[in-house]
DNA sequence: GCAGATTATGTCAGCTGCTGACATTCGGCA
DNA sequence: TGCCGAATGTCAGCAGCTGACATAATCTGC
């Protein structure tokens, strides 16, 4: 279980490996990175962070940063990122009798956990990530930045829906719709965590997600006055 | 009926009014300002135009470009601010009979089809909102912009929607998740129009917003191989 | 271990978006 | 006419980001 979570491109463990020392180095400076930059934009706010300060609290120079990272926005969603393609891998290994939507909702749900539980501190845990979600909401040009990206993943939603289901996108447009709704019901509820301050944790993240899609049905449902 | 077409701040149309030589002026140079920079994005690309070319092509400083617009994607996306300003007009005069998601589909329809019929060409028509989209679609900074527009956009429909139920958004999630929803059927639509270059002019988008939400409930439904 | 090819990094120079501060000009109004 | 406030221009400057070139580190085959 805890073994299928992500493995954060970068972090320690990665090091015993063989890639050689050059990948390894890469990869350090790049871990190192994030985690500067993730401390930086939660002391001082993402605007008041400049890139100088991220680069020199590793000891690189600016251009290299702009090596690793196409831009200030890339580094604030790294993390995210890495959840967000341990989703997709959830996605794939679902069981193909579970309902588009069923699998879709069991698999944030298991990354959630997942994510939870490998519950490593520092960037890439939980926790921080969480952290993000906060901050991301109120810096305008990061939330655009994670909006487009989360529309990307949700191109690779709609990919991952066709070949599980055998039907071309272009023809039938139910994966394309699903997955925008998918999308949509998940940032509602990434929105009213923020806004109150619910209960924290993955669980209870967790919770939140469940009881929006609970309001599925009853949000398209014909008239709601009782 | 087009009686009730937005009326695009800065038009022409408003100059015989009373409001008095210093608000005509201001409403001429920003009109002048999105006409230009609509151009210029439309012949050389979003990216590729500066501030400066557009400033100087109404004979302005860059600075008072930016006393109008807050940056350079604001300029870019005013026209389709409008249109946006106006489908909530449309909501909030949608008879109390109708389904929220019918409401919400009659809207956008209704919208598209007004804009339409003003179609007076020149920036603020539709054919030019058409245009934009595409170029939202490639240019990556204007599509993020464009996205947290949309959300703020949400937030209003999520409003209108709690008040013409009667409730409280805060405690009854249907407004939100609906909101959601909708959007994101929206969004898709958008999508596939920029893509496939689909049959174009208002009629075609309005046909392919129709086709998308005819899925809504084939999605969502449980399995889907026959 | 040693050349030579690769590749990461540093340095520098420069553009562009955007902002604050202050001076100037122009329209509104008595 | 003359004063007040709003709109604009000018200037200086920061921060994000990029291309070009030089340097230093790794990797490769021998």
């Amino acid at each position: 279980m805890a073994a299928h979570a992500p493995r954060p491109t970068g972090t320690p463990e990665d090091l015993g490996r063989t890639p050689g020392l050059r990948e390894r180095k890469k990869q350090q400076t790049r871990y190192a990175l994030v985690q500067a930059a993730h401390m930086l934009f939660l002391s001082q706010g993402f605007a008041r962070t400049t890139v100088d300060e991220i680069a020199s609290a590793v000891d690189v120079s600016q251009r290299t940063f702009f090596r690793y990272f196409a831009n200030k926005d890339e580094v604030a969603l790294a993390v995210m990122a890495e959840a967000e393609d341990y989703f997709i891998e959830c996605l794939r290994h679902r069981p193909a009798e579970e309902s588009p939507l069923e699998a879709l909702r069991a698999s944030i749900v298991k990354a959630w956990r997942d994510l939870g539980n490998a519950e490593a501190s520092g960037p890439g845990s939980i926790t921080s990530a969480l952290e993000l979600m906060r901050m991301i909401e109120d810096a305008p040009t990061l939330l655009a930045a994670h909006l487009r990206r989360v529309t990307e993943q949700e191109r690779i939603v709609v990919q991952v829906l066709a070949e599980r289901e055998g039907l071309d996108p272009r023809e039938d447009l139910r994966p394309t719709v699903l997955a925008a709704v998918f999308g949509s019901v998940l940032r509602a509820a990434h929105l009213s965590w923020t806004a109150d301050r619910e209960p924290d944790g993955p669980e209870g993240m967790i919770a939140l997600i469940e009881r929006h899609f609970d309001q599925l049905g009853p949000a398209l449902a014909g008239r709601w006055r009782t």
